[in-house]
DNA sequence: TCTGGGGTCCTAGGACCC
DNA sequence: TCTGGGGTCCTAGGACCC
């Protein structure tokens, strides 16, 4: 038995926790850049705002609809997040930290009234870290999932589902009879794994809900699409596919990439950028402890402008060996980005990406590497001649966890225009309440 | 004028091997 | 005139998730 714990509009609840005035109006959340909205209130969500919609072309209800509108501010988010998990934790023996705003937790070995359990867990996090939540509860994780989508529809649209499954629905507490009914009712859309693609050529095959998609023949669903799909099936007929992940594996590649707060021009400038993306990429590659075989280096106008030319391109660079060495990174990203840029076009996004990812305890040895030596000999070469590097980057690491990330950096980050127009815009971040003492919530008596 | 970021897994097809 | 069978590895692209 599986609980799914996810956060109500999660990064709006967060900043509600701070300004309560927000309660009850409508609120969106946009991306960096202050791009697209990414999180909605219910008033929101109410306005007919569509997820990911462009600020934009929303605007205009701030004026007519109270609309407001914040940048957003994943220090706190994540913090909030962080806070949430532990208390969620405490409902089963393993958890799984799915998202930012989702957990999985494993009820096996608990006793008692799951339902009764959940619904005081829920109520301990909204009121030790006020942030409101849904739990479903199923068989599999994929039920759960169903569950917890019941949950949270009921609470926010009476009517489509019974009411007393609003914020907690546990499927295993029902008849056979009631579920059936949840399952007429729930588009098969709504199901964990079936994407828009896979929804629409089911519904173009008669698969509207999730019950039509039930009672399709398992053969069918595998020869029609996949083992993907033929696991969520026989996930939904309570059948666990899908175990547990509660001690994730390291990364298999880590992401910097960034769309420009204004269009960039000069090579300088995608330097600067290139340069400080892979920084922080190294900075998650070393908190992993693993090393990189290869940097890919991309950039990209912005599709959206039809009137400029376009021009997108990407390149991989291959290490000599794997490395964690911001300095070392950097040079193969610029390598990369003088191979792939073309002057004279407005680029809007560019991105680095590490691949090939191996654990730090792995010596690669080498067939030519200087004269013959023993293999013990020449890892002892290799690892003195790294240790100094190492060191270094430590250090790198520690104040910058110490002064606040971007305390100490690369020279080469100050590159180009001094406007620097490639960094994102934030119009209206609140502060990091929870983890900034500057930034601290005042209480005025 | 303005449109996010970071991941995973699976499959098909090609190159190559014996 | 005739041209096998079985396998691995890699990559690109597509699907999904939040």
């Amino acid at each position: 038995m599986y609980a799914l714990v996810d956060g109500n509009n999660f990064y709006v609840s967060c900043e509600r926790v701070f300004r309560p005035s927000l309660q009850d109006r409508a609120v969106v959340v946009l991306s960096n850049n202050d791009g697209c909205a990414i999180a909605r209130s219910n008033e929101a969500k109410a306005l007919g705002i569509a997820m990911g919609a462009p600020w934009f072309q929303i605007r205009h209800l701030e004026e007519s609809a109270g609309l407001v509108s914040l940048s957003a501010n994943f220090t706190l988010y994540g913090d909030m997040s962080e806070r949430m998990m532990s208390l969620v934790a405490g409902l089963g023996h393993r958890q799984e930290i799915y998202s930012i705003d989702e957990s999985f937790v494993d009820l096996t070995g608990i006793a008692g009234d799951w339902g009764e359990r959940a619904r005081r867990v829920r109520e301990r996090v909204l009121t030790w870290v006020g942030i409101p939540c849904c739990v479903g509860l199923g068989a599999t994780k994929t039920l759960a999932k169903l569950a917890n989508h019941i949950a949270k529809t009921a609470e926010r649209k009476p009517g489509l589902y019974p009411a007393h499954l609003a914020q907690v629905c546990a499927l295993g507490q029902l008849s056979v009879a009631e579920q059936r009914a949840l399952f007429e009712a729930t588009p098969v859309g709504e199901v964990w794994g079936v994407g828009r693609r896979i929804a629409q050529r089911l519904q173009a095959a008669g698969v509207h809900t999730v019950a039509d998609f039930m009672r399709c023949e398992v053969s069918w669903v595998r020869a029609n699409a996949s083992v993907v799909l033929e696991r969520t099936w026989r996930e939904l007929h309570g059948m666990p596919c899908i175990d547990l992940d509660d001690v994730p594996n390291d990364k298999q590649q880590i992401a910097c990439t960034r769309s420009f707060g204004q269009p960039v021009l000069t090579l300088g400038d995608l330097q600067a950028a290139v340069t400080t993306f892979t920084q922080r990429a190294a900075e998650k590659l070393r908190g992993q402890a693993s090393r990189a075989g290869a940097v890919l280096c991309f950039v990209r106008t912005s599709p959206f402008r039809q009137q400029d030319r376009q021009y997108a391109n990407s390149v991989v660079v291959p290490l000599v060996r794997p490395s964690a060495d911001t300095p070392e990174l950097v040079q193969a990203a610029l390598v990369g980005l003088s191979r792939i840029h073309r002057p004279g076009y407005r680029y809007a996004k560019a991105g680095v990406m590490l691949l090939d990812l191996v654990p730090q305890s792995w010596q690669q040895h080498e067939l030519d590497w200087g004269e013959a030596m023993p293999g013990d000999a020449q890892a002892a070469q290799v690892a003195q001649l790294e240790r100094p590097r190492e060191r270094l980057m430590a250090a790198l690491d520690a104040i910058n966890t110490r002064y606040g990330r971007g305390a100490l950096t690369l020279a080469a980050t100050q590159a180009g225009s001094a406007e620097q127009p490639w960094q994102m815009k934030q119009a209206r971040r609140t502060p990091r309440y929870t983890t900034h003492w500057e930034e601290l919530a005042q209480v005025r008596a």
